[in-house]
DNA sequence: AAGTCCCG
DNA sequence: AAAT
């Protein structure tokens, strides 16, 4: 029997909010997202993904690049954004227009017109990867909301507060869903749980997540 | 110097 | 298994 009532699996995105300042944003990159997918593979291509080691010298599970006028980079030194590949020495490469299309969109949807990202950090994640609760602010400065893409297997978001102590609630991200937060949330807390194994028929055993920001 | 986008 |  047919339930079209309850088949929203070739309907609309919708909205999720989380909180002051949160808001998922269901499905919203599903349509693009071949074409976003194939563009990873351009950036990636002059760009590798690589395992960047932190301050204290441990090597990061999600495998890292990067695009646009600025990347954020880690290694024993610190954490901080750059114009240029430390593998490489060149210039990070251009932000694709399929990206920077999506990351407009997704964030005059959740509020936030004109928003013109100079940093584009792409995370893969394979079975096992994970990213533990943090801020993001090495930017210089937080007036633009962070805009984070979910592409390929799903993974639980944890997002919490401006302190670490502060509980973080839960949120299962899945294919093509965007999440955007600014304002009183743009500095809080946020990571994900371990990738399980899994099969996406776009992206295969990974998840890849895009987050764009103004960081300069 | 402090804190840690890490680990156990 | 997750949280701390």
């Amino acid at each position: 029997m047919t339930t079209d009532l309850f088949d929203l699996s070739d309907g609309e995105p919708w909205q999720e909010p989380v909180g002051e300042g949160v808001v998922v944003l269901r499905r919203f990159a599903r349509n693009t997202a071949p074409d976003l997918v194939q563009a990873i593979g351009k950036v990636a291509s002059k760009a590798p993904f690589r395992h960047m080691v932190t301050p204290g010298g441990r090597s990061m599970s999600a495998a890292m690049t990067c695009a646009g006028e600025l990347g954020w980079v880690t290694d024993r030194s610190g954490y901080r954004y750059q114009s240029t590949d430390p593998e490489s020495g060149l210039l990070w490469p251009e932000i694709p227009e399929s990206f920077k299309e999506l990351a407009r969109n997704a964030a005059e949807a959740a509020g936030y017109r004109g928003f013109v990202p100079d940093a584009c950090l792409i995370n893969r994640y394979q079975r096992g990867a994970r990213m533990g609760l943090h801020q993001d602010k090495d930017e210089q400065e937080f007036s633009w909301p962070i805009v984070s893409v979910s592409l390929g297997l799903p993974i639980t978001f944890q997002f919490g507060g401006p302190r670490r102590s502060d509980k973080p609630v839960k949120i299962l991200l899945e294919h093509g869903d965007v999440v955007v937060w600014g304002g009183p949330a743009r500095l809080f807390y946020h990571g994900v749980l371990t990738l399980k194994a899994g099969h996406h028929p776009l992206t295969g055993s990974c998840r890849y997540n895009l987050t764009f920001r103004r960081a300069g």
